[in-house]
DNA sequence: CCCCTTCGTTGGAACGTTCCAATTATTATG
DNA sequence: CATAATAATTGGAACGTTCCAACGAAGGGG
């Protein structure tokens, strides 16, 4: 039974010198001498001493960490963010502390609440259940940018999105390029993320002259979801869908299939998000992509720049989207037939 | 441009009592009175007082943070068994701290280290990339269980797992009730799991007196190694496969119908794990499922219980799982034509 | 009315680090 | 060779909390 763990004060006197000499050491400063470093080096090694982050992040009122608050770790497109977001923050010497929220905002809340607690510097919000208050709240409190999210402009909060509204555009361009004109939007419901989306199938379509033909039904950001909407959306007779995410995509195939016509001889279906899941062999959708860990990247620089500069002016970044082709969506199909 | 946060100080004396009674009051003790109790809860209301856990953990000498170390976040079996940590974990006060592992075990072993940082009283380990060094290492400088890897056995060590053996039986015996008798077994490769899917697997083939047909191919746990895997063993002329987990067994899907086969029409095929995924429409995989949640519950109690008794000798859980039929499973085609 | 218990409350030490001002050792300069 | 400048090192205060021994104020029993 080890007592417990080596303090930087057995470090010092194992290498025969003070406390302070060794925490300069350790952190790396040019004003220790080789020999002492060497010393302390190799007694801090001995030992297998590890510096306590509670006593550093006390004595030095930072803690260099991170918070990250992501919607649902279910959902494949937070894990592909949050990759992003480790590469930068660590390259940067930064932790980070990751949980993840629940259906309610107050959980959500509470969540915070406790990364706070762990002094952290920074926050990443990779959901957008907060309530508008709670936002004002948080953003006021620390440093924060959110990812995702657009809604809600706060005075230094970062927001880092992917530009939805274009992504939108690039999905109708490309069904309309295969001959598609029936295309039937399968919204993913009351969230800013889906809104933007379908403002830009709205956009597209009118651009191609086929206003008339726009039709959004409204499900959600599931796979039943996309399988219920598109169950509602076959009274349309459409030949191509284009669903608000990659996961509803999939539940709307399901729908289709189970309906009798084939994706993509009969029906075209495009999803969105660019999860790899999308890119698996057995599901092989054809997509709108966003740059999942580019998106987490970028909102841990600005995050990072913001610690840097409190007081700079919010940015809000856009990264594009990028169609990537594959086995559900194909020539258009004018009588598609059950 | 707020102060910075309060302490403990201020609300003591907002509240016109000393900084010890606002301790044992925002701790719960009994022998606050009730009106000190109310005094110090407003004043901390009023001031959003939250306290320190780097000082906390400093003073207390212990964090009330348990480390989590997942093998890879895009897995959705990770996230599910998180899910079942995090309940459990939360329900007694603690918080987790999450991290990643990367390819390389030396940096998971630097992942743990930053865990330990932060004064983590235990680690729930969800990989098998550690190596048996680093493994004894880490277990004996702190309460560790370990999650889905049984293959090293450690004196103070807990360790929850699956039934492997007995899913890989579960499966076999589902596809045998179903008139099949040439079954391959899809392997995962080298790791302490796949190995005893596929023992149960040649037990159960041997239990039904299917010793000849046995035959099994190894692979990998991603969509990739299965889709190859499958490929190579469509040779056998099987009439169904037993693929060592669900992401595998969509690859091993995709190639099936890519070689002209129906599932399960010509070919069945079984995966292992239960991630929801295998349950959205469009995947509608049969599947042993893991009892993920109960998995991670497991963990996250025995992890506990070692806290409060550090000394107890190690204990090893194995949970059940249990059979999913869905749709890639049905009657047996003697001779499936592509 | 005094002493003893109980209850509620308090100040101070401790936790392991960083930071700073102060000190000592070393080297350079005239 | 003395002194100034510089380099290396040090002790102590601070960070915000918990814990503990000790305190005063009530209340009860003799």
């Amino acid at each position: 039974m080890s007592a417990s763990r080596p303090t930087i004060l057995d470090v010092a006197s194992r290498a025969g010198v003070s406390k302070s000499l060794v925490s300069l050491a350790l952190s790396g400063s040019d004003k220790v001498s080789d020999a002492s470093r060497q010393r302390i080096e190799r007694a801090a090694q001995e030992l297998g001493y590890r510096p306590n982050a509670a006593a550093r992040s006390l004595a030095a009122k930072k803690s260099r960490t991170l918070g990250v608050l992501v919607l649902d770790l279910h959902n494949p497109v937070f894990a592909e963010i949050l990759d992003g977001v480790q590469t930068e923050v660590r390259q940067h010497g930064f932790t980070t502390m990751l949980v993840s929220g629940g259906d309610d905002p107050a959980l959500e809340r509470a969540e915070i609440d406790t990364l706070q607690q762990f002094q952290i510097e920074g926050l990443i919000l990779i959901s957008h259940r907060l309530t508008e208050a709670m936002l004002r709240e948080v953003a006021g409190e620390i440093p924060t940018v959110t990812v995702t999210r657009d809604d809600i402009a706060i005075p230094r909060m970062d927001m880092v999105c992917n530009d939805d509204v274009e992504g939108g555009r690039i999905a109708v361009d490309h069904l309309v390029s295969l001959g598609h004109r029936r295309i039937v939007c399968l919204s993913g419901g009351d969230n800013p993320v889906s809104h933007s989306r379908a403002q830009g199938y709205l956009e597209a379509m009118a651009a191609h002259g086929l206003s008339d033909h726009a039709q959004i039904v409204s499900g959600g950001l599931t796979d039943t979801a996309g399988y219920r909407a598109a169950k509602e959306a076959l009274e349309l007779s459409p030949t191509a869908f284009f669903v608000a995410n990659d996961i509803g995509a999939m539940g709307a195939i399901a729908a289709v299939e189970e309906a009798g016509f084939d994706v993509p001889g009969d029906i075209s279906v495009i999803g969105y998000d660019g999860i790899r899941l999308a890119g698996l062999r057995s599901v092989n959708l054809t997509t709108v992509a966003q740059p999942l860990a580019e998106l987490g990247r970028l909102a841990a620089t600005r995050l990072l720049e913001r610690l840097e500069k409190p007081s700079r002016p919010a940015q809000h970044d856009q990264v594009s989207s990028q169609l990537v082709v594959r086995g559900t969506t194909g020539p258009a199909n004018p009588s598609p037939t059950a």
